[in-house]
DNA sequence: CTGAAAGCGCTTACAG
DNA sequence: CTGAAAGCGCTTACAG
């Protein structure tokens, strides 16, 4: 038996297929089925049946090639460094969000990682995408000007400001002032900050809040009590835990603020081992209210973000971009978009405790 | 000042540009600067001028153009539903390692949120992907018919066989089995199992592997020691508390196999509620080692599945397929493919203590 | 209301 | 070693 080489696959339908089915040309098909405005002008009678030859064939729309005629990919891409160090859910509930309104408007999305710099960035805009949402990027306002003027993009907490790109951040200052506030109106005063990794925009607004709640409650300013560190577990762990060797008999905070929630989880580790009980012996807050928030014991007191409708908008300001590019019309009606932030109570924070002192380190 | 309507916006160079200012035609741009074997054919000298041509003008491939003349996207497809009741970290490990691979080999990656039921897989499946990635999957045999026989599809851990599908998958009994057997050669017998949902896959391997390894020591099975619940966090929270209100003033058991991370998650926090600490006074275990495994505290016990090996995995037996598509070989080598699973051990999981009784529940 | 033509930007045979 | 032609499957003007 020879084997035939070209083993012939099944070609899906074209609209010729569907035309010659139907007995139409092909545009008449393609006028039913894909046309938008155009639609009106064929018949009821011819309609039906081309709607019955492309349902007997399975017509399907190819994407290439309407994307090549159209150009226009209806596809969104979203950029982010994946993983640093620890697997991101911050990324997860952004995502979620930016799926959910892609789908909406019948977008794709597809994903890139972003490694290292944006070096790799300008090769996705090659029309593969019609327009790029980058996620948390930390660049420099050298490296954003390299950007690809053709392509709409639209950031997520970004870091420095991005010419003609939308942000869209939250008010993290306020956040911050909100949970040390709250800590405040627990009675806790000595409150120490993990901080994140200072010069980062999301370090510094933290920072500031937890400076201007300080002041606003009349409670000097102790630059012992900040301790810069980063945003992982791994970062918390290890600024509390030299922390609380280096302060060995001195008077423990009443609480502590962390940079993020992933900071907390990491503190929480050290206090543990060191045998001091969350919040008996001293409060712990986070930010962000990820997923580990909830999964800590005891869960997390922390400052939300909506990070979902956050993805939302993403979505929406970036297709209306793209929509204004294809009409000449470029202009950026805001440069940033900022989301409320509300703090979330558990059981982290308590009253401070009599006097207490930090008790020599295990090991 | 007439605005006109047709803005001549930077159309983005095509091969013909790029022929044209190098004085050749644009097939020998293709040839040099997308051709893969037939590049050899142009003289170096062309071939510079060429090179240099494209740099000069900014010269990027179209996509879209391009996938129509080859047939492919060179874009493969992920879906899974990205949120039933939590989010899922899961997805997060997997998800970058098929990132990691795909772009290796320099295919792009979207991400379609799967969501009700198969109902609109086969709409992804026009040509704008070349093949598809499902993640955990909860298909009906039903369902798993309609999948369109022209795409490829690879599966990770699928509940169902899927016809013409590759399963990746895990030894999960295995795995279920050595935690048990873990718990028990720290000297644990009466060991209650919170358990998924009932007909899956998933559960009911793990359950498999509980009874195994109960019998393999000898230990009689109790079946009011396993608790149907589910996969989430809440299901462990109110499994376990149910669990306790009921058997208030019996014999606690030693240790808590749970079916998940998130399920042993909520577990911790029921049993902290009524004041019992883990591991001191009772044993928890998870499994899959996802990231709150290590957030919680005490951080758990667990089996570690190579979820991120498994992400490459799929996509290299994708595009495999793909590529046999194409030259017509369409047979399955393989139906599955089983990842060794792996012991995880860490604080959750202690020596079991004196007789300790159910106090009753504090509501 | 409907169809023939041209074009989107790339490839793959086929000639020279 | 290089180019003219035809085609991938769809659209959008343009004729009738």
């Amino acid at each position: 038996m020879p084997s035939s080489k070209k083993a012939k696959s099944v070609r899906a339908a074209t609209l010729s297929d569907v035309g010659r089915e139907a007995g139409v040309s092909a545009m008449a098909a393609s006028a039913v089925l894909n046309g938008a405005r155009t639609s009106s002008r064929i018949s009821p009678e011819t309609r039906e049946r081309i709607e019955e030859a492309a349902l007997r064939l399975q017509y399907r729309p190819n994407a290439a090639a309407r994307a090549l005629a159209n150009r226009r990919m209806d596809t969104i891409g979203v950029a982010t460094v994946f993983e640093s160090r620890e697997l991101n859910p911050y990324f997860l509930e952004v995502f979620n969000g930016i799926l959910e309104t892609a789908a909406l408007h019948e977008q794709n999305t597809t994903v890139f990682d972003w490694q290292r710099g944006a070096a790799k960035l300008p090769g996705w805009c090659d029309g593969r995408i019609d327009g790029l949402i980058l996620i948390a990027p930390t660049l420099t306002s050298e490296a954003a000007k390299v950007l690809p003027g053709h392509t709409p993009f639209v950031a997520i907490h970004a870091n420095v400001e991005l010419p003609n790109v939308v942000n869209i951040e939250t008010d993290e200052e306020r956040g911050a002032y909100e949970v040390v506030r709250f800590l405040i109106s627990q009675g806790h005063k000595r409150i120490l900050h993990v901080s994140g990794v200072a010069g980062l925009v999301g370090s510094d607004r933290r920072l500031r809040g937890y400076k201007r709640a300080l002041a606003s409650a009349h409670i000097g300013l102790d630059n012992a009590l900040i301790i810069p560190a980063g945003f992982c577990s791994d970062d918390g762990y290890r600024a509390m835990r030299s922390w609380l060797q280096q302060h060995a008999g001195e008077l423990l905070p009443h609480a502590v603020f962390c940079v993020s929630d992933g900071v907390a989880t990491g503190c929480l580790e050290a206090l543990s081992e060191v045998g001091l009980r969350v919040p008996d012996d001293i409060s712990v807050a986070g930010f962000d209210d990820t997923l580990s928030a909830r999964t800590t014991l005891p869960q997390l007191t922390t400052v939300r973000q909506p990070l979902r409708a956050m993805g939302n908008r993403a979505v929406e300001v970036l297709l209306d971009r793209i929509h204004r590019q294809n009409t000449g019309d470029k202009q950026l009606t805001e440069k940033s978009i900022v989301f409320p932030v509300a703090l979330v109570t558990r059981a982290s924070v308590g009253a401070p405790p009599a006097i207490k002192r930090v008790v020599p380190s295990r090991r």
